[in-house]
DNA sequence: CCACGGATTGGCT
DNA sequence: GCCAATCCGTGGA
């Protein structure tokens, strides 16, 4: 057995530079293990937010019943819901208090798919039900992995929803753009994918 | 108390 | 490319 490459990520890989933590999340395997089934897939899309200096990030203006989780020290994820519609998915990332976490915006999938197709197009009209339209995007992420209020604040570091750890990515393959959907702090580069990987949700 | 708008999605002009 | 759907946390009055 290789030392690392397969282990759960720790509470420490979690606790670093928000930026660092960010693009080292690329090319990980998100992971949720229910009592009959497991749904994996690699990450491949995920966004930056800063809990100061950075106007577009929900931990901007303090600590709320809502963003709470964001606040907690990393390793834990945050989910909220948006649009009357979609949940969201973040890793809480740095030291308690801080209120930093990375958005997972786009994850290629691999153990699950048939489980994942379930969740997220049935009892729905959905024209493009195939493997590409399943998982790029954070609320189509949410709705495949079956992902809702109910995880906000789980520990990742546990063995229902965690991240196993893989090599990290080399510069030239991670891809670097502005983030999407957002109104403010609009000009930073805080969105990582991995080039040529079709899964993203968008170039 | 209430109006606003959002870290989106899917279908249509 | 454009826009409506749809809920509720947040913040201003």
């Amino acid at each position: 057995m290789s030392p690392n490459k397969f282990r759960k990520l720790k509470r420490e890989f979690y606790k670093r530079n928000l930026l660092e933590v960010t693009k080292n999340l690329l090319g990980k395997i998100f992971v949720v293990q229910g009592e009959h089934f497991k749904l994996s897939g690699k990450i491949v899309e995920v966004e930056a937010y800063h809990g100061e200096h950075d106007e577009a990030s929900h931990a901007f203006r303090g600590k709320t019943k809502r963003n709470e989780v964001m606040f907690w020290e990393g390793g834990y994820l945050y989910v909220y819901f948006t649009y009357g519609a979609h949940y969201c998915a973040n890793v809480v990332v740095g030291k308690k208090d801080e209120g930093q976490a990375v958005l997972i915006r786009a994850i290629e999938p691999m153990e699950g798919i048939d489980k994942m197709k379930i969740n997220r197009f049935e009892g729905r009209s959905i024209k493009d039900m195939s493997l590409l339209n399943l998982t790029n995007g954070p609320g189509k992420v949410c709705k495949a992995f079956g992902l809702n209020k109910m995880h906000n604040g789980i520990d990742l570091t546990k063995n229902h929803i965690f991240i196993l750890n893989q090599p990290n990515l080399k510069k030239n393959e991670i891809g670097i753009s502005r983030r999407i959907g957002i109104s403010k702090s609009v000009d930073l580069k805080w969105r990582f994918f991995i080039k040529d990987n079709p899964y993203i949700s968008r170039k």
